[in-house]
DNA sequence: AAGGCCCTTCTTTTT
DNA sequence: GAAGGGCCTT
């Protein structure tokens, strides 16, 4: 019935598990999509299990679109083969267990809306404010990452630290911030995860249902799940203990969104019992890709080691081209591309371009358009974060519950209709005066106009102005769930005179007008699932769920995004130190990890060539500055590459004898000019075995001044100095090549 | 109240 | 080099 005979060893084993916890370590390429849809398949089919048993998660909606697809295939193409499976995104099942249970245990009701990112960080900007902080010494976008930063960690707002000051200030806005989350019935990205496993976790009446009803709970991309993922996860299988996890350390790569692939050492710690298995056969690169990406990847710590192998042999060299600028990477690129095409070795379809930053596809795009070729993009700006977007969704959910604050605020400022600061402080006053929203105020203009109790409160323009507001309110607001969504949408869109407001001079008009089509078309797609869906699903879609599906033109897209996919050729651009490794990494060995790794799921995207590609100077700011090759080209065996373009720096041109933190080391290899070839170490002094500068220190470096000793310690027989210098700042230095004069 | 202009300030990655 | 904030004018 499921088709196993195609399988090798460790995968059929994945596949045909026993019950009880198991860890599939599953290399690039090895087939993990395979094992988990064939699991499901084998579980359904094989093991006679009802689907309405499983819960299978999956880190974007996209992968649980194509898995369902494919399991339902594997059982006979009949859709209904899979009816009541628990299939998606972790964000997606909370918000569904929250919405189903919201009424009867938690502070929110069902109806509570999701807000992203935008809407977290202006709400914080809001609480400072409030608090008087000036938000040039506490950035907004700090307290946020540190408020999520504690959710993903399961701390709540009273038992956040206060033994700093701007720990207090932190904590005082988080305290601030859920209260106004709940006070608009609202919660954030987070709040889905961390309500959900509070839920559970003070419930355990909740707890047994789930976690009996899911006989199997099976959890993709296990490395990048964060405390409040791991923990949900336990809780909704701790009956039964089937718990089928898949996934590879070392394509973790969103640590910064919480995420621990430590989780994988955990898992085995939690429970001793499962069983492991590791996927190493790579069906997908030539040796040669694969060599280069575990010669960068082996020297990460902390992990498992896999020996990847494939069977399809060496394969093409990987090329690596240095440009003069940045302008002239990505024209390489293109005809690159070009000429591949031409000579018809490849196809458009084939290729990926690949880089750090999504700013780095502007060139590109400009590359593409000068040479008359297609391209398509993924991610960039978000489709759902755009202006337009974000205005027309604000209406429809007011539409939906006028009590919504955040969205009213924002709606009623677009298009202006002559209600500014003063009276929207006044509408908030009443309402608070009056213990009831700013909505509900407007509802009571717009639909008694001077009978109002509120009329008198407000002097006589800005009364008008509301009330005008407040009529049309009405009229969206009880129209919401008795009309076709396509239906409010026109008249929300009519009756604000948005294309008129948006389709003004600037060429940037039409491109939005066609955004708000594009939503149009969406909303059309809804029209039996009505209006709450629609906003349900727009909240919990994310870029790498709009990648288009054509294969007809290359694809441009970030590192980040090209996680789970593979292309026959790939190009990874801006291999430069400050772009990868990005600058922000520079200081902190764990984030320097991760960039590794960031560059290691780039390489592995690609079955058949590589092209790394630099150029010399780039475009920061507005001026050009120099670059310097990105330490992890330097980690690729000189005899995997190709050169090509300029010739590369060498290292002794590098720095002062300065690198930076948990990366290359000077005295790794040294390579002669232009030739592709190494050489061995060169500026070695002799072992050093006690270190010559001691923490307090004063010393003097010849080019950033002064600065103070923090750390020293004997690495691979020479000094590592950690100075803090007044001019730049915590620099890591080897003592032999910094020429650090001791002055006390 | 709203729009325009000039200033600064940054730039990772995204469910 | 873009985007947002502050300040000015209408």
């Amino acid at each position: 019935m499921v088709d196993l005979t195609r399988l090798n060893s460790a995968q059929h084993q994945a596949v045909t598990a026993p019950d009880g916890p198991v860890l599939v370590l599953a290399g690039p390429g090895s087939g993990k999509t395979r094992v988990l849809t064939l699991r499901i398949a084998y579980l359904v089919g094989a093991r006679g299990i009802s689907p309405d048993r499983l819960l299978a998660v999956t880190f974007t909606n996209k992968a649980a679109r194509v898995m369902e697809e494919r399991v339902s295939q594997m059982l006979g193409g009949q859709k209904q083969a899979l009816d009541g499976i628990w299939m998606g995104t972790f964000h997606a099942m909370c918000a569904r267990l929250l919405r189903r249970e919201a009424r009867d245990h938690l502070p929110i009701k069902s109806n509570f809306i999701i807000l992203d990112s935008d809407d977290q960080e202006s709400l914080i900007k809001r609480i400072l404010k409030e608090m008087n902080i000036n938000d040039k010494t506490v950035k907004p976008s700090s307290v946020h990452a540190a408020i999520s930063t504690a959710k993903n960690e399961l701390i709540d707002p009273q038992d956040y630290p206060s033994s700093n000051y701007r720990d207090q200030i932190v904590r005082r806005a988080y305290l601030r911030y859920q209260e106004l989350l709940r006070e608009n019935n609202a919660v954030d990205f987070d709040d889905l995860l961390l309500l959900s496993v509070r839920l559970l976790q003070a419930n355990d009446v909740l707890r047994r249902h789930y976690s009996r009803r899911f006989q199997h709970v099976l959890v993709d991309e296990f490395q990048d799940t964060n405390t409040a993922q791991y923990e949900l996860v336990r809780l909704l299988s701790s009956e039964n203990k089937n718990l089928f996890v898949v996934g590879d350390e070392d394509q973790s790569i969103y640590r910064w969104r919480g995420a621990d692939f430590r989780n994988v050492l955990r898992f085995e710690q939690d429970y001793p019992g499962c069983v492991k298995i590791l996927l190493e056969q790579n069906y997908r690169s030539t040796q040669t890709v694969l060599d280069a990406a575990r010669a960068v990847i082996d020297k990460n710590r902390d992990r498992t080691r896999k020996a990847l192998f494939s069977e399809r042999g060496a394969g093409e060299p990987i090329q690596f081209h240095e440009a003069v600028d940045d302008r002239a990477e990505a024209q390489y690129v293109v005809d690159t591309i070009v000429s591949m095409v031409a000579s018809g070795k490849a196809k458009p379809g084939d290729f990926a371009v690949m880089y750090r930053t999504n700013a780095q596809s502007r060139l590109l795009e400009e590359a593409f358009l000068r040479s008359g070729q297609p391209y398509r993009l993924v991610g960039a700006q978000r489709f759902y974060g755009r202006r337009e977007v974000k205005d027309l969704i604000a209406y429809l959910r007011l539409a939906l519950n006028p009590d919504d604050e955040l969205s009213l605020l924002r709606a009623i400022g677009v298009p202006p209709r002559g209600i500014g600061d003063r009276t929207l402080d006044g509408l908030r006053a009443v309402a608070a005066q009056n213990r009831t929203s700013p909505g509900q105020v407007l509802l009571s203009l717009g639909t008694l106009g001077e009978e109002s109790p509120f009329w008198a409160a407000f002097r006589g323009r800005g009364a008008a102005m509301l009330a005008d507001f407040g009529a049309q309110l009405a009229g969206w607001s009880s129209a919401a769930e008795n009309i076709p969504l396509p239906i409010l949408f026109d008249r929300i869109l009519d009756e604000i005179a948005y294309r008129e407001y948006i389709m003004d001079e600037s060429e940037e008009g039409q491109d939005r007008w066609d955004n708000v089509q594009e939503l149009r078309r969406i909303a059309y797609e809804y029209e039996n699932r009505g209006l709450a869906a629609f906003l349900e699903n727009i909240a919990l879609v994310s870029d790498q769920d709009t990648v288009p599906e054509n294969q007809e033109a290359p694809t441009l897209l970030t590192l980040h995004a090209a996680k789970g996919l593979e292309f026959a050729q790939v190009f990874i651009i801006g291999l430069d130190e400050g772009i990868l490794p990005h600058s922000r990494s520079r200081d902190d060995p764990e984030e320097m990890a991760e960039e590794r790794r960031l560059f290691y799921v780039g390489l592995t995207r690609a079955k058949d060539r590589l092209y790394l590609v630099r150029s010399l100077r780039r475009s920061s700011y507005g001026s050009y500055e120099d670059s310097l090759p990105s330490r992890f080209v330097e980690d690729i065996p000189a005899w995997l590459l190709k050169h090509s373009g300029q010739r590369r720096t060498s290292y002794t041109s590098r720095g002062f004898g300065a690198y930076s933190i948990g990366g290359y080391a000077p005295q790794d290899v040294t390579w002669a000019a232009g030739t592709g070839q190494a050489k061995p170490p060169s500026q070695q002094a002799g072992p050093v075995v006690q270190p010559r500068y001691q923490p307090n220190y004063r010393v003097r470096h010849p080019v950033w001044g002064e600065g103070l000793v923090v750390d020293s310690r004997i690495i691979d027989g020479d000094e590592t100095v950690d100075v803090f210098f007044d001019s730049v700042g915590f620099k890591r230095l080897v003592a032999s090549l910094a020429n650090l004069e001791i002055i006390q």
